[in-house]
DNA sequence: ACCTGAACACCGTTCAAGT
DNA sequence: ACCTGAACACCGTTCAAGT
């Protein structure tokens, strides 16, 4: 931990709607998102609470703010590659973002994002499903299927959905008529999340690849 | 007269587990996942904020609460089912448990449950599985599959997850370097839930069905 | 234009006291 | 065993005032 609590007056421009989201990126990945809050965000930033309000809307478009500092780290897939070269790219690059910050991964994952950031990963998705012949509905249908998949994938593995790790003791199980849980017990305690993110992602591909011969 | 001894003039019965978890959710169906707090809880019971302590954990525990009556109401599947009637069963039942209560799903949706209401629908879905010949490492396998696709659909038919729908303007979008987005605009505007649902399963189970032969 | 501090209307939870 | 109220240490945000 680094001593930038008890900051003088003035330090390199003070403050910034950019500097307040890489001090709150920060606060999120060290102390969780729970312990983000208006005042003690301004505490790290040696701040008035209030002053955070001058480039920032509030607390829930902060929270945006975030979620959009963690898209745009999502890397442009190759200009070249094919349509599956360029949507597993993307799943890649969108998953690496995701632990990179796994903490505040679920201000992605959960929230409604209406911003023009948003879109762009959307524009290296649909390109070129529609390059590959797709008629634009169905690339929408496409790029909403990988989208679940995705998501519902990283929220297993950034902590917030269930695992069936740690949970009840398997002695509990064989008593109480789940005998399916208590056979696969082992299997349920421990997740290979980059063994399930390529096995579901290859299922993905295939399907919109015979998609994309019809 | 009642049974009870005499009470100030509240609702029948005092406070319970199951009626603190049932008003919960009703405030939750009628104002949101926000709008949960311990002590408008309790003035909705008529009762002082500390006494649901005596009765629930803590806010946190609350909330695991409701999410455990929301699975609770997915129903089991005919016994007498194949597999793939048995996880479209589920699947179905698990979707219509959370549209029934979309704004307290993402308590199901986005947290870690420990609890045993949790793993009776793992039971019903890693039964089938095994029955139908997957060894137990394969049916964690098509579990945790079939599950990041439901969490990650209903995440964003439960408004929690980017559905592009009312974003930007078409206009900004063709001047932003933004084709695809563009030409797909008026099918990022609608979503049809229900086909997504069902087409995604759909490739799902057909998935399942292929690994079951191998 | 930006920053500040007091103030308002809330929170979750601990604790000591009541029945 | 259950319930209560005061108290503690927090919140997000409005507003009037400062520079």
């Amino acid at each position: 931990m680094t001593g930038r609590r008890g900051r003088p007056p003035r330090e390199a421009g003070s403050l910034s709607r950019e500097r307040i989201l890489r001090e709150a990126l920060a606060l999120v990945d060290e102390e969780g998102l729970d312990a983000v809050s208006m005042r003690k965000l301004a505490r790290r930033l040696g701040v008035d609470p209030m002053s955070l309000y001058n480039h920032v809307d509030g607390k829930d478009a902060l929270l945006d703010g975030i979620a959009e500092v963690l898209l745009a780290a999502i890397p442009a897939p190759p200009p070249d590659a094919d349509l599956r070269e360029t949507m597993s790219a993307l799943a890649h690059g969108f998953r690496a973002a995701m632990l990179g910050h796994s903490r505040a991964a679920p201000l992605v994952l959960t929230r409604r994002l209406a911003s023009m950031t948003a879109l762009a990963p959307v524009e290296a998705v649909l390109a070129p499903l529609l390059a590959a012949g797709f008629p634009p509905d169905r690339a929408v249908h496409g790029l909403r299927t990988v989208l679940a998949f995705l998501i519902g994938t990283l929220m297993r593995e950034v902590d917030a959905a269930p695992t069936f790790s740690g949970g009840p003791r398997l002695a509990e199980l064989e008593g109480a008529g789940l005998p399916a849980v208590s056979a696969a017990a082992p299997f349920l305690a421990v997740c290979d999340h980059e063994a399930e993110f390529e096995f579901g992602l290859r299922v993905l591909l295939d399907a919109l690849g015979a998609m994309a011969g019809a």
